[in-house]
RNA sequence: CGGGGUAUAGCACAGUCCGGUUAGUGUACCUGGUUUGGGACCAGGGGGUCGCAGGUUCGAAUCCUGCUACCCCGACCA
């Protein structure tokens, strides 16, 4: 890492992409804006994954499968969807290739050129919608409540690893119920489920709040989002949760009897998050060192590194590894013993705290006569040497105190970057001095909130639902206002 | 699509302005030895169509023309 890159740096991005290659996450792929997720970072994901699975399933959801392949006819069903995704959409055409007559290698068959052209899909509301039309008829049907792990494919102008990839992975969720209060329920059932999931996890604090209409998803009558802080005062949006109302009920017919069989259309949610995931995680917590991961999301929470001159003292410490090592499996804490021979102690230091290894374990030989071994935590990037009695007790309360601290930085840091504004001025300096979250009153019109953003570049994440009632004036026109709003850059 | 930049070993770069030995440095890689409590040291070794295609020239990584890819800044966005 060039050694005037920090995480303060104005040159974050480049820092950033630095940081998640050499820590071994991802590497772009041969395909423009895409990624090759490696080996260590899928297994970052692999844990989101399995955590948000459990959460979706104790919420009463269930995983189901809906094809890649979008007919281009469904996405003109819902004018305000086809609008936000037109622009940004791979496109299937042929089904064919065939050597070139002419000797220019392989090329696609004219004669086999699609009746109808296929969308390689950008979200699976059309698709699900089509779908449901078949699976529902009375009230007794519903409500559905599916959720699915896919890929999708954003054809994005500008693209950045993990934030904005052309293709990336993600769950997205698509329920349908028979009243309005119960899809709305739903909405903010599953917010908060991401923002459970985000904090307790991630250790990353989020704002949970409703989007303005300027930054809605496209076919929602409502959004709400949760905002997470970057440590360069840049706000990422890290998921959202959509009351679609009727609108894909409606473009897809979606009907049934309810119980004074009478017909009424179908009410809906849809929820998402993704690989973004992966980037919010290593922008919130890590430091020039490489990533901080929180000990609930590592691919392993501890590692132990022996040190060693010869072969016998090697073969010591194995021994004492080993016992360790199944107390703390007993105490469900995941270990890698690291006894390579290819790299030295120092080596491996460095390499596991790129990698952000929450504990690190070194024995050697002066440990084996003392009863002692070296404990460093990754977080504060501390280490002292404890008796080696008790130690997975220790281990295990040292966990949870990193999950702990990680968190409580990541709030206070927030904290300090959320800024109330009373004036325009005031705005734009805290905007351009200090960057994070700022808090200013708006008067709820979206041609002020794209004027604020054509002049500064700040959106408003979020109308944060906790927002107290308070009188005031919009920032920009002057005009009333009875709550403050959440205006930052973001990603 | 507009504006700027880059393309030379797995990676990071120098060399290009001002053409001229066998294209170089760091790192990584291979072999041997000494090392191992914070990214070791010594010695030896392998690896290059200098992005692609033309052109100028006795001679091109270097000059000219065209093309392509990538990066940064905008418009777009989970």
């Amino acid at each position: 890492m060039a050694k005037e890159l920090t995480s303060k740096s104005k040159n974050y991005s480049q820092w950033y992409n630095e940081l998640v290659v050499k820590a071994d996450l991802a590497e772009n792929s041969a395909v423009r804006g895409s990624m090759v997720i490696k080996p260590y970072g899928y297994a970052i994901w692999e844990k989101m994954q399995a955590q948000l699975d459990i959460m979706f399933k104790e919420t009463g959801h269930q995983n189901a499968y809906f094809p890649l392949f979008i007919p281009k006819s469904f996405f003109s069903k819902e004018a305000a969807h086809v609008e936000g995704f037109a622009k940004e959409c791979a496109v299937v055409t042929h089904y064919r290739l065939k050597n070139d007559e002419n000797g220019n290698g392989i090329v696609v068959d004219p004669a086999a050129k699609l009746e109808e052209e296929l969308i390689v899909r950008p979200t699976s509301e059309t698709i699900i919608w089509h779908t449901y039309k078949n699976w529902i008829q009375s009230w007794r049907d519903l409500p559905i409540l599916c959720n699915q792990w896919a890929n999708v494919v954003r054809w994005e102008m500008r693209t950045r690893l993990f934030l904005r990839t052309a293709e990336f992975l993600w769950q997205e969720g698509h329920t349908a119920h028979a009243t309005k209060a119960e899809a709305i329920e739903e909405t903010y059932k599953m917010v908060n489920v991401y923002a459970d999931f985000a904090e307790q996890f991630m250790a990353m604090p989020v704002i949970k709040g409703h989007k303005s209409e300027n930054e809605r998803f496209a076919g929602a009558l409502d959004t709400l989002t949760i905002e997470a802080l970057m440590q360069d005062g840049k706000a990422l949006q890290s998921g959202t949760s959509h009351f679609l109302g009727q609108n894909f009920a409606k473009a897809f017919d979606v009907q049934f009897a309810n119980k004074e069989g009478k017909l009424e259309h179908v009410w809906a949610t849809s929820w998402g998050v993704s690989t973004r995931l992966m980037g919010a995680l290593i922008m919130a917590h890590s430091d020039d060192n490489g990533l901080v991961l929180p000990p609930k999301l590592a691919p392993f929470q501890v590692v132990i590194v022996p040190i060693y001159r010869k072969d016998e003292q090697l073969t010591q410490i194995s021994e004492k590894a080993d016992e360790i090592i199944a107390k703390l499996k007993a105490l469900g804490i995941s270990v890698k013993y690291d006894d390579s021979d290819a790299k030295k102690p120092g080596w491996k230091f460095a390499e596991y705290e790129l990698k952000g290894v929450p504990v690190r374990l070194a024995i050697g030989p002066r440990d084996l006569e003392n009863g002692t071994i070296e404990v460093a935590r990754r977080d504060l990037l501390s280490k002292e040497v404890v008796n080696i009695d008790g130690i997975d007790q220790y281990i295990k309360d040292l966990l949870d105190d990193i999950q702990k601290t990680i968190y409580n930085k990541a709030y206070k840091f927030r904290e300090e970057h959320t800024t109330p504004v009373e004036t325009y001025e005031e705005f734009k300096e805290v905007l351009k001095n200090k960057g994070g979250f700022i808090s200013a009153h708006w008067d709820g019109s979206p041609e002020t909130e794209q004027k604020i953003k054509d002049e500064t570049k700040a959106t408003i994440r979020c109308i944060p639902l906790d927002a107290e009632e308070e009188e005031g004036k919009c920032i920009y026109s002057g005009q009333p206002s009875n709550k403050r709003v959440l205006f930052a850059l973001a990603y």
